[in-house]
RNA sequence: GGGCUCGUGGCCUAGUCUGGAUAAGGCACCGGCCUUCUAAGCCGGGGAUCGCGGGUUCGAAUCCCGCCGAGUCCGCCA
């Protein structure tokens, strides 16, 4: 496995040269840790002030003794002491030619790692279906879709879950909407049906005939039940499933709430928490207290006194069932529900269950005016902003070609827009909190998906006239024809891949394959400029900067792969 | 008021987990590069008391404590 992984190969031979080196030089306890050293100083480091402590020797002394007895062999080719650090040269040539050998045969399998034999379950958005999403929640989809992707490149057997809230009260309000709107439709004609059943909700009449649909509903009613299904699953189908679509986004399971109150398994869990020792009855509803349990200064009610479950009861049970069927759980949840997150994991304790769901939480996203509410028209809708992406990427396109097809131009400008709306918010680690601005959700230009995009447009066209030019053959590349500091800076590059999606996975960190992914285009766009491949007069040159490009080609797919982002021939 | 999170050039972000080599990029700004594979690109330049104050350490953007500012939660809502 690990040939397939260039740097590790280098890694582990320095680390096995260092074993010997400390071993002979008597310091034996020494754990190794490698770091990457500063441009123009190797390729790997080590930084001797750890073994210093131990030794109780000066860092730069220790350092220069590891230089001056190190056996180097295989990949590394120099050792060199500078001050505290022994810092480490790959052999140029060689690593060019395990990693083009490691690329080239493995494709779009390049930066994979064996099954790891685990399945997780992500869960990701499970937003509420009463409406069309917003750029505040489209945060979730892109986290939850692109760590789904990583994870699967990390030998991980993933499912993605959306938990479709089917059930409770404003599952039971949209359907109050839908059905009132026949008989009496809104006034305000800037209301969607679940803004019509809420206000309706503000009328002891309305409150009345809500809650009386609640208690049919978790009872299970027939014909309740039917009606909110066929709500809900029409508010999923015509503005989530389909938004999420837009964005590159495939759900693999939807898991609806209902499914747990009429299999009977929230009973259980009301059964089993009423059972604990924290759990206290207030007016027939009852709660557990969380002091004692997580020290949090708040009480989680799991019923309510008409005895019908609540929100984190029902979530409950879906862990219980979530757990059935992996070995570890990720949700992605807003800031918002941290509370109710520590109430789900506070039930699993109570109720036995060794494992608990990690959870990563983003922060919201607002408006330069202040927090999204619906209710004051202030929103973006994930629609909208797609809308207005593909609109001015379409002007961007016809700027710079004005000779491509319509049809082309449209494709492109999807791609584009895409792109530049994931990879902005992908870019970003979930627990800073963003303030949307158009011309940042939509840049084009810079650390952005189009300037990755545009580097793999440009390796794709060069590979496009070399078959033009029948010359689709470069099997035969010769790696020591390499020499130009871009080549190589390139290929290191590329070579980190395999080690970055494992670090992304391990992290749980989506943001870092985004960085990583700009610093390989801009590589790219370096080699670019200081090396001609078809204009290159040097024929075996040329077969070798083919192979490479051809290489880097594939490095950027994998990348905008496991970024949700597609990637353009041309551009 | 209490809990959790965030604070890095004018703006946006990486680095914080695991303390170490001159704090790394992008946007904007200034100056260069299209007769050679796509200028959504490339090269150069200016611009940072890493919120503030203490502490730990040979060494702190990074760890600890306090303060200030912002977000979020503290519902028999989800």
């Amino acid at each position: 496995m690990k040939k397939y992984d260039p740097l590790k190969i280098c890694k582990e031979e320095v680390i096995n040269s260092l074993d010997s080196a400390l071993k002979g030089l008597g310091y034996n306890e020494a754990e190794l840790k490698l770091e990457t050293p500063p441009e123009e100083k190797g390729d790997i480091a080590l930084s001797c002030f750890a073994l210093a402590k131990v030794a109780k020797k000066a860092p730069q002394e220790i350092a220069q003794e590891i230089a001056g007895t190190i056996v180097l062999k295989g990949n590394i080719e120099k050792c060199e002491n500078d001050g505290p650090y022994v810092n480490f040269y790959i052999n140029k040539q060689k690593l060019a030619e395990i990693t083009l050998e490691a690329v080239l045969g493995l494709g779009d399998d390049y930066g994979e790692s064996q099954p790891i034999g685990k399945k997780i379950i992500l869960e990701h958005t499970s937003a509420n279906p009463t409406d069309k999403l917003h750029i505040g929640r489209a945060r979730n989809p892109i986290i939850g879709d692109t760590l789904a992707r990583i994870l699967k490149k990390a030998g991980f057997d993933v499912e993605t879950q959306f938990y479709v809230d089917d059930m409770g009260k404003q599952a039971v309000t949209l359907s109050y909407g839908i059905k009132m709107w026949d008989t009496k439709p809104p006034d305000d004609d800037s209301l969607g049906p679940y803004q019509y059943g809420s206000k309706l909700s503000n009328t002891s009449s309305g409150a009345e005939a809500i809650k009386d649909m609640l208690q049919k509903l978790e009872k299970g009613d027939p014909e309740t039940s039917e009606k909110v299904r066929k709500d809900t699953k029409m508010v999923m189908d015509k503005d989530i499933t389909l938004s999420l679509s837009k964005i590159n986004v495939e759900v693999d399971r939807y898991v609806h709430e209902s499914q747990f109150v009429q299999d009977g398994s929230v009973e259980k869990v009301i059964d089993a928490l009423k059972k604990s020792n924290y759990c206290e009855n207030e007016e027939g509803a009852f709660y557990i207290d969380l002091e004692p349990l997580s020290g949090k200064k708040a009480k989680f009610f799991f019923t309510r006194s008409d005895g019908t479950s609540l929100y984190a009861t029902r979530d409950i049970a879906y862990h219980l069932w979530k757990f059935e069927h992996c070995d570890e759980a990720i949700n992605i949840l807003g800031e918002d529900h941290k509370l109710e997150s520590e109430q789900v994991k506070v039930g699993l304790k109570i109720l036995d269950l060794d494992k608990s769901p990690e959870v990563i939480f983003y922060s919201f996203v607002s408006l330069p005016e202040g927090r999204m509410s619906t209710r004051k028209g202030r929103v973006v809708f994930l629609d909208d902003l797609i809308a207005e992406a593909v609109e001015r990427a379409k002007n961007e396109v016809i700027k710079r070609r004005e000779d491509l097809p319509e049809q082309d131009i449209q494709e492109i400008a999807k791609m584009v827009a895409i792109g530049a709306i994931r990879y902005n918010i992908v870019g970003v680690q979930p627990e800073k909190k963003i303030v949307f601005k158009w011309e940042e959700a939509l840049n084009f230009e810079g650390n952005s998906a189009p300037f990755i995009q545009y580097a793999y447009a440009r390796a794709s066209s060069i590979l496009k006239k070399a078959e033009e030019l029948g010359l689709k053959e470069y099997d035969d590349y010769d790696p020591s024809l390499l020499d130009h500091p871009s080549e190589f800076n390139l290929i290191k590059e590329m070579a980190r891949f395999p080690e970055t999606i494992a670090e992304c996975a391990k992290r749980r960190s989506p943001h870092l394959l985004a960085a990583y992914s700009f610093g390989f285009a801009s590589m790219f766009n370096q080699f670019y400029r200081d090396c001609p491949v078809l204009g290159c007069d040097d024929d075996a040159i040329r077969i070798v900067r083919l192979a490479l490009v051809a290489a880097a080609k594939t490095v950027l797919h994998n990348s905008l792969f496991c970024l949700g982002i597609e990637a353009p021939q041309k551009m």
